[in-house]
DNA sequence: AGAGCAACGTTAATTGATTCACGTTATTTG
DNA sequence: CAAATAACGTGAATCAATTAACGTTGCTCT
């Protein structure tokens, strides 16, 4: 299979939010003009994503919702749950850890580290917290293959390598610092900052239409 | 002057944040090629937007940090601060309330909303937490032009509505939806969710050597 | 059963962003 | 002082992503 693009990976995630609230409904089928809807795109862009995969759909009713979303999540998740480390308790750290306690089954962040000896040790919003020192071991017993950071930006680095030296394969970096990284290794950043400038930069700028965001 | 492009702004701001961290080790001047490696482009990439705005630099020394740097802002930012108003103080709503307490001078947290009476009347990390209902007077009075969405996702489009109403310009959304909105309002959309998924996602997908995040 | 049509699937055209390539310029050096 | 050089400025080429166009398909209706 082809490699898909980064930003039609988005999108088929986001299609997905929507056919499951679709089948919820009870909904057998789905027009692609629904799906561009619900993701702000042209019906268009929603048939090119999904050729991607040879789905087939009928001009009366559109795609069949149970099949697509097999398909989709065919591709896009795995069997087993992917399993996630987050490095950094602190206030944004802990938000994110409560949120995705049993959220979503395919992921589960299943340890937190932090160097503060007051945390480690401590479980936080379901997670058990461990020491910094503790990651390569846990990360090899656990099979954990994605990484959260959420330390100030000055240790945010120095968190990255750790992350690398105990295997993982992907980052998802909230700290406003552009990290340093093998190139096989996936990073993705969020930076709440930047995108709080952006907006306030262009809620300035009259009239401009532009819609964005990861 | 003619629009930046939305990608472009985005790089300026992450120029910035070199350029600030230049000033303050006392350095004169910084090269394309050092602004290059902070953001993760090719140094053409950062001649070509640092001529939207005709600046000059010279071979020998490359660009003069200060003069870069107020240009820049210039550009980027207002006189007067940028007000915010934050709506849903949960989990999200208070890490990035008590983050944003006075770290940026020009971008503000002037005002935070919920619908739980509990939160209402309350002070969570120094700002003060008002009742939805007060949120059309207090934007108006404290001329808030931007509105960062942490409520959850049933509750999202509502919240929206009620910026709008309020008269912000720009919204930034962290609820899993895609809102609805005038054409003239800009939105970011941050689905921290979707980002871990993709994330995920990749992880898996060897070799991908992408770079992403807003 | 054939006409109408609404939405799909795909190819082609367009748009926009990034990279390439090269002429220009301000030092530094023999 | 001319040659070398290192980085800038920018037009042209490339590349990726989106949009447009259009033939195809499988119902519905008369
Ligand atoms: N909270 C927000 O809304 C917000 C907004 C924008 C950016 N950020 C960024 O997110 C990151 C975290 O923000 P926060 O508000 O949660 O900060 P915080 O100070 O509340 O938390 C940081 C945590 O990281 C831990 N830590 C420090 N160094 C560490 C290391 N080397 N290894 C492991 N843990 C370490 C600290 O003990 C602390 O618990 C920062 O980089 C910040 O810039 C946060
Ligand atoms: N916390 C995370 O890490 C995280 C991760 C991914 C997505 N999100 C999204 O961010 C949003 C907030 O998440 P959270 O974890 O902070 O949730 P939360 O439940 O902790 O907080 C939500 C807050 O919004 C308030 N609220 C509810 N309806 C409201 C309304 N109509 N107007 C004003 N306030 C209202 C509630 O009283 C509560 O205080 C959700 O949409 C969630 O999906 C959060």
């Amino acid at each position: 299979m082809k490699p898909i693009p980064t930003r039609t990976v988005e999108r088929l995630f986001r299609y997905g939010q929507l056919l499951h609230a679709k089948k919820e409904a009870g909904a057998e089928a789905v027009f692609s003009r629904e799906l561009a809807q619900a993701v702000d795109v042209s019906p268009e862009q929603v048939r090119r994503d999904l050729m991607n995969f040879h789905l087939k759909g009928t001009p009366q009713q559109g795609y069949p919702v149970e099949q697509l979303l097999r398909k989709l999540y065919e591709h896009l998740e795995t069997q087993a749950a992917t399993k996630i480390a987050l490095l950094g308790v602190g206030n944004l750290g802990k938000a994110i850890l409560s949120y995705f306690l049993r959220r979503r089954p395919n992921l589960s962040i299943v340890a937190a580290f932090d160097t503060d000896p007051e945390k480690a040790g401590r479980v936080y919003a379901g997670s058990q917290v461990y020491h910094i020192s503790q990651l390569e071991k846990i990360a090899a017993r656990e099979n954990i293959t994605v990484g959260v950071i959420t330390v100030p930006a000055a240790s945010a680095q120095q968190s990255a390598d750790l992350l690398v030296k105990a295997g993982i394969r992907a980052i998802l970096n909230f700290a406003p610092t552009q990290l340093q990284l093998p190139r096989e290794i996936y990073l993705e950043n969020i930076d709440i900052t930047l995108s709080i400038e952006k907006a306030a930069y262009f809620s300035r700028k009259s009239g401009t239409d532009r819609r964005h965001g990861k």
